[in-house]
DNA sequence: AAATCGGGGCC
DNA sequence: GGCCCAGATTT
């Protein structure tokens, strides 16, 4: 074990971590959270950027510090209201996560955030990687935080040909990043690694010449030429193909919605009630009513099939809408009459939004023509 | 150990 | 169309 994590002599890396600082230190991006690193903001930030890109995370901090300057209001927020700021960010278990830990700090923790990795570890949605970022950068403690530009970095530079997606390949990532681990700045040292894998040692098109550790790289290109090839993965997924029909119920301005159980897809977030088509089954030409709605209940219907495809990251759906007229009288199962105001303060999913824009379009058309 | 969970940007 | 992103949680 000790001999695949120290392929590389102890003074070479040594002296290349001390490069690698002194690279970080005039090369890092002027990111807004390195400016004052407190444990909220910090730890919003994690929670936000886990698997999605700067850019994108990027609005969504400033609107959470904005919304709830710190863990007290956070905590007093209603969670639609979470949800609805998360709205589009995808992976929504991380808001109602984010929710219940703010809740479980101000109220259980009177207001006190944990101060080492492994006390982070008990809060909901801080896992090893997140509590290993926050407790070295915000508290100086001295542990490896291994994200997506960790495992790449790291795998280059030591010539790792196991897949790191499985136990051997992570295993020697992570055994290396302990040890070369800076006990003075191990904060510094974490982002360093990880702003390395982000700008340098890249996915695509690595910049090698550019590169602070590139003598000792096990897998540059002017050594073995093997960076284009490493990281290996194992794992593939299989993206299978969902039918689904949203019927759209409505009374005048009132529209009926639910909320999604917290569990599988849109977790938490608000729908118009929907099926799934057996067995993957493509979409009959003639929907039937919503379960638990006849025939009679309804003045009109199938007045807009509309449909269109929407890709998630392990699933292909193909939406169909279906909007049926009803009055309000009529509860025909779980949910509530909203009007279309108040619906759309409620969080709902892209694919949901796509459908809202294309019917106000297609409206705003019929009346203009 | 493997599956599940979003959405967007890039090639 | 495939790959990846400042991963965690559930099965």
């Amino acid at each position: 074990m000790q001999e695949k994590s120290l392929r590389i002599p102890k003074k070479d890396w040594i002296e290349g971590r001390r490069r690698l600082l002194e690279w970080f230190d005039v090369h890092q991006r002027p990111l807004p959270w390195r400016e004052n690193p407190t444990p909220y903001a910090t730890w919003l930030c994690e929670i936000i950027m886990q698997q999605t890109r700067i850019e994108q995370g990027l609005r969504y901090w400033y609107d959470f510090l904005t919304l709830w300057p710190d863990v007290d209001a956070l905590a007093a927020s209603s969670l639609d209201d979470v949800l609805k700021a998360w709205q589009g960010l995808g992976y929504y278990s991380r808001a109602r996560n984010l929710h219940r830990a703010a809740q479980l700090i101000a109220h259980e923790r009177d207001g006190q955030f944990p101060t080492s990795a492994k006390e982070w570890k008990n809060i909901p949605g801080v896992g090893p990687y997140t509590a290993a970022a926050i407790a070295s950068i915000c508290q100086g403690e001295c542990v490896a935080a291994i994200d997506g530009n960790v495992l790449r970095v790291i795998s280059r530079l030591l010539g790792v040909q196991e897949p790191i997606d499985r136990p051997a390949g992570r295993n020697q990532i992570e055994t290396f990043s302990e040890e070369w681990l800076s006990e003075i700045k191990p904060g510094t040292h974490n982002e360093a690694v990880m702003e390395l894998g982000a700008t340098v040692c890249t996915p695509r098109a690595p910049q090698c010449p550019a590169c602070p550790l590139s003598d000792i790289c096990r897998s540059d290109q002017a050594n073995t030429g093997l960076t284009p090839l490493i990281p290996t993965k194992a794992g593939k997924v299989k993206v299978q193909d969902v039918h689904l029909t949203f019927h759209v119920v409505t009374s005048g301005q009132n529209v009926w919605m639910r909320q999604r159980p917290e569990n599988g897809v849109w977790g938490g977030l608000w729908e118009f009630p929907s099926h799934v088509e057996q067995d993957g089954k493509k979409h009959t030409t003639a929907p039937l009513p919503p379960k638990g709605m006849e025939e009679g209940d309804v003045s009109s219907h199938g007045a807009w099939g509309h449909s269109f495809e929407h890709i998630l990251s392990h699933r292909r759906l193909t939406c169909r809408f279906w909007i049926w007229k009803t009055d309000m009288n009529f509860k025909p199962f779980e949910g509530r009459w909203l009007s279309w105001k108040d619906a759309k303060k409620l969080a709902i999913p892209r694919a949901l939004d796509r459908f809202w824009l294309d019917l106000e379009k297609s409206q705003s058309t019929n009346m203009s023509s």
